[in-house]
DNA sequence: ATAGTGAATTGGACTTTGTCCATGTCGTGG
DNA sequence: CCACGACATGGACAAAGTCCAATTCACTAT
């Protein structure tokens, strides 16, 4: 693993590679993905993707927002809101709503799965369904659509909330 | 189809069965759901039920405060709300959020299906899959979950949309 | 290393969606 | 027809997200 190391600044502080000491394979990959996009690289957008970074998490836009400003205090939400919407159109982060309330923002894009939510708690876990959840739709009720995506989310009582609940 | 006549008195306006002609069979049949429940029948509640009348309506809070209003101006949007949650709670309403955005009421309850969604516009199908989606979920993938439920949203561009784009 | 340029960031105003509450009204049973 | 408690009301509030004019800064060419 290199570490990758670099310097960032502003008018008003220096963050230096030893702030955040080294990003791990997936982000490195992930940044150097935007940056042939022609991505400029801020300091803002490193540390949303260093946020976003391990596949297992689901934060809503102020939940990484409230990460990122922990490691670059003067991140302004605006900026938290346009990064993610561009990670999103790129196909490198998805959007999920389970909630009817605030969407959530899923780095584990580049592995086809759905999602497992309590009810009570609102706990997410990734989860693989057996199948092609696409091959259930009959083409007579796809009424001239053309099909590109499923969503699947499946609800129910995760063990903690079961355990308090009895 | 017996026509159901009343009147509604409020403190400013009457209303009578000719404002409002007859109530279709579906919809005498769920306010006689309601009323064994111990629901009081007044004016509001009868005219979010008429709005919500047709199985083939995805509305959302404000689209169903609109058009109470024109059957009932002085209705109030809190009143929708608490409605629409009753509703909800009473399993006579479904609540989907297939946008991220304003969630949607489905008074098509009582027939187990699931959603297509034209990315572009907005449009939202009832749909029939084939199979039990639950049974895709496989034991080794439940985490020791209850699951209880699935919501599949399939999403693409409906024919229109495509014709648009062509 | 420096400067020019357009892209990115910022904070605050604004919108949409939803909740909450004190007050007043009205549906219903007696 | 009354009394009572459930219901409706509107306005304040909160949460989630968008938009914009002004400023800053990342990158490229010199
Ligand atoms: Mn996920
Ligand atoms: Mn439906
Ligand atoms: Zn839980
Ligand atoms: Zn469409």
């Amino acid at each position: 693993m290199d570490k990758v190391q670099f310097t960032i600044m502003t008018n008003s502080r220096h963050i230096t590679g030893s702030d955040i000491p080294w990003y791990p394979d997936g982000m490195s990959d992930l940044l150097e993905r935007l940056r042939t996009r022609g991505w400029r690289l801020t300091a803002q957008r490193r540390v949303v993707a260093e946020v976003l970074d391990g596949d297992h998490v689901h934060l809503t836009a102020d939940e990484v927002h409230a990460r990122a400003a922990r490691l670059l205090p003067e991140i302004s939400r605006a900026t938290v809101y346009n990064t993610l919407g561009e990670l999103v159109t790129l196909g490198e982060v998805l959007e999920v709503s389970t909630d009817g309330r605030a969407r959530r923002y899923d780095p584990n894009a580049h592995h086809a799965h759905q999602h497992l939510v309590c009810s009570h708690c609102g706990t997410i876990r990734d989860v693989h369904p057996v199948g092609d959840p696409l091959a259930a739709l009959p083409a007579g009720e796809r009424f001239g659509f053309t099909v590109s995506d499923v969503e699947v989310t499946y609800r129910g009582t995760c063990p903690d909330c079961s355990a308090t609940a009895a």
